[in-house]
DNA sequence: ACGGATCTCACT
DNA sequence: TAGTGAGAT
């Protein structure tokens, strides 16, 4: 079996997706040259969305809406809402909400971006490929696919002029290629798969517009980072398959920049030390010269992938794993005193509350760790400092305070004065560290009535097969707010505890105070537990997948196969059927299709209620590590064990590490009442 | 005085 | 761990 063509994976990448955000609210601005920009007072605001017909006129992200109009007159100015004094980008992730759960009907996607999801279609296409006929592998069924390298260059003929003759030609000229007989591991099985993945990315596409008026490209290939390259290659509106073999070709004139994690420092470094300029070059040197100059795991990296393999995962995460909120004060309104700050960091602690409990009330999940940056002028990172401190509550004020405690020996004035120097560019407020919650998002949903009126619950409906989308009955969006309105009442018993707990040691409080308790947050996380499963009847298979273990083939050879760049991981994953690896020796185990998870065989109908519900409820994963799992049921002994055998194991279990971190902690309360 | 606001992940 | 740095959008 060829190496690098197990896998099917696709890129789906919004086209300039706020533009059409504010194109669907305002219908006016659709098909115009136009940008969405936050503020005005400066130069007209920053853009950061453009129209492609703006882009037709040279306007570019990053450029001064004033500028901007300075190219094209016509230009269709759209703002960023302001909440609380800053930028608000609410309704875009809301609308990347939309987007993800009608993706999540056809695969398990990894949210890359708010308009960018990774899928791994592997299971679906083999599925299909099964009993799939030479003949409904149609051109018809690939209207907006390209074929990247085809059509091939003919000395014979002229290439059509018009792009969409082109793409047709190539698209049956690779058609042609294709062999009759679909069997796994004969010769153009790999194809095959990349067209029926290809149709598969069509249907979801089309999908995705009609459900939401959101239009895509997509990259359609054998891992992220071609699906991601080859998502570039025809937009917008645009799919593109790009298989193996077109690679060398593609690479020989690709610059080493257009790869994904080599858009930077690491890239301009192999330009230099090697005196490369494309990627393909780079498979002029050995693995072993490689790993010389760039490290082990990243030499080997790039030895792979300059002829087109890569491994990383498609990690099945659906949410954030952090939430955050910041604001650059730049030049004169950088902020001097004491009050300034304070004032600042309520804004940001506002809205960092609400959004907290929103994702609370949809995801389930609480945050326990809030970061706190800031940035000084003349630094060059866009933080200069962050401290954090545990998260007891969502509380608008008390993150504030805490927040300013613990900046506060940045302050050179000293405390007692109102000046603040040297004055903060920015100010940054993060949440991440999720557990689950006890009341809220799934739990609740569950508990509630309307989840065990199962006659709109088919647990075994699956993505749709062919042409149409399943239009769900629009009774389900009523069903959703009706649970989840119900949470909100239920929210409060959940978080109601007591002193925050700070993370940080002594050393790094301000001015000497503090006193050192350990907390009592493990109990909290306990109290949550038991009262989670006093109501969590209807699932005896626990939602393995809400562990967030990535999709990872148990290799034998798992310890060389390590990470580089930016989590590139070079574990010989495999996806969907390749999961299937016996890993209990035990045969009532069944990998689900849609998490990857082993699930034990008589609890396969609860798991697919699982699926449906959390596609309903668009809650699908929650970002907490394994340790805090609510679940003990087997698939989540599953999940950690073949998570297991992809790491060199050696620290204990994060459970472990977790209550240590706590034990050391300190209430900030006890400080700030003195302070 | 402008690439703003958010993200994720690797390294130490 | 917590904190920093890099990379991406």
């Amino acid at each position: 079996m060829e190496v690098g063509k197990e896998r099917v994976v696709a890129l789906v990448d919004m086209d300039c997706f706020y533009v059409q955000v504010e194109q669907r609210f305002n219908p006016k601005l659709k098909n115009k040259p136009c940008v969405v920009a936050q503020y005005k007072t400066w130069k007209g605001g920053g853009i950061i969305a453009v129209s492609y017909e703006a882009r037709a006129h040279g306007v570019t992200r990053n450029m001064w809406a004033n500028d901007a109009k300075k190219l094209c007159p016509d230009l269709q100015v759209a703002r960023v809402r302001e909440s609380h004094g800053k930028a608000d980008l609410t309704c875009y992730r809301e609308a990347s909400v939309e987007v993800i759960e009608v993706m999540s009907r056809f695969a398990v996607i990894e949210r890359a971006s708010i308009d960018e999801a990774y899928m791994d279609l592997t299971s679906s296409v083999q599925k299909r490929v099964k009993d799939l006929q030479v003949s409904q592998i149609d051109q018809e069924l690939l209207k907006n696919t390209y074929i990247q390298g085809f059509p091939v260059a003919s000395e014979l003929e002229d290439l059509p002029v018009d792009k969409e003759e082109q793409r047709l030609k190539g698209l049956q000229q690779w058609l042609h290629t294709l062999p009759s007989c679909f069997q796994p591991g004969c010769s153009g099985y790999a194809e095959v798969c990349l067209a029926v993945g290809a149709m598969i990315v069509e249907e979801m596409r089309a999908a995705v517009e009609q459900d939401t008026g959101f239009r895509c490209s997509a990259g359609i290939s054998h891992n992220k980072v071609l699906a991601k390259l080859a998502c570039g290659l025809n937009k917008p509106n645009r799919q593109t398959v790009l298989p193996l073999g077109s690679v060398s070709e593609l690479f020989m004139t690709l610059p080493i920049s257009k790869i994904r994690n080599l858009g930077g420092k690491l890239g301009v470094s192999i330009t230099e030390t090697l005196g490369v300029e494309n990627i393909g070059e780079l498979t002029r040197f050995t693995r072993a010269q490689l790993e010389e100059s760039f490290g082990e795991k990243t030499g080997s990296w790039l030895y792979d992938l300059c002829r087109g393999i890569e491994f990383e995962p498609v990690k099945p995460r659906q949410l954030p794993k952090s939430i955050g909120c910041s604001k650059n004060f730049q030049g004169k309104s950088a902020l001097a005193t004491k009050t300034q700050v304070q004032h600042w960091l309520q804004q940001l602690a506002l809205e960092l509350e609400e959004r907290l409990n929103k994702d609370k009330e949809m995801n389930g999940r609480v945050a326990k760790l809030l970061t706190v940056g800031v940035r000084q002028p003349g630094d060059k990172k866009p933080i200069s400092f962050s401290r954090c401190f545990a998260l007891a509550r969502y509380e608008a004020s008390k993150i504030s305070s805490d927040s300013f405690a613990i900046i506060k020996s940045l302050n050179a004035a000293g405390s007692h004065q109102e000046a603040w120097s040297p004055p903060l560019t920015c100010l940054h407020l993060s949440a991440s560290k999720f557990n689950e919650s006890s009341s809220g998002g799934i739990s609740s949903f569950f508990s509630s009535d309307v989840a065990s009126t199962q006659s709109c619950l088919k647990p075994n409906e699956e993505a749709p097969k062919s042409e149409t989308t399943p239009k769900k009955p629009s009774g389900i969006q009523a069903l959703f707010q009706k649970a989840a309105e119900k949470k909100k009442r239920k929210a409060d018993e959940s978080l109601t505890d007591k002193e925050p707990v700070a993370l940080c040691s002594s050393e790094n409080l301000p001015e000497g105070t503090a006193s050192v308790l350990p907390r009592q947050a493990a109990a909290v996380s306990s109290v949550s537990r038991s009262s989670f499963f006093q109501r969590k009847s209807l699932w005896k298979t626990p939602p393995s997948f809400l562990l967030e273990k990535p999709v990872e083939e148990p290799t034998e050879d798992k310890s060389q196969a390590e990470r580089s760049p930016q989590g590139s991981s070079h574990a010989l994953s495999g996806a969907g059927e390749q999961n299937r690896v016996e890993i209990h020796g035990n045969e009532d185990f069944h990998t689900c299709e849609r998490c990857g998870q082993e699930v034990l065989m008589w609890e396969i109908p609860e798991h697919n209620d699982f699926h449906y519900a959390l596609d309903l409820q668009n809650s699908l994963s929650s970002s907490s590590t394994s340790s805090s799992s609510l679940f003990s049921a087997p698939v989540m002994d599953t999940a950690s064990s073949s998570r297991e055998k992809s790491r060199p194991r050696t620290q204990a279990g994060p459970q472990a590490k977790r209550a240590r971190s706590l034990d050391n902690s300190i209430t900030l309360d006890s400080f700030f009442k003195k302070a």
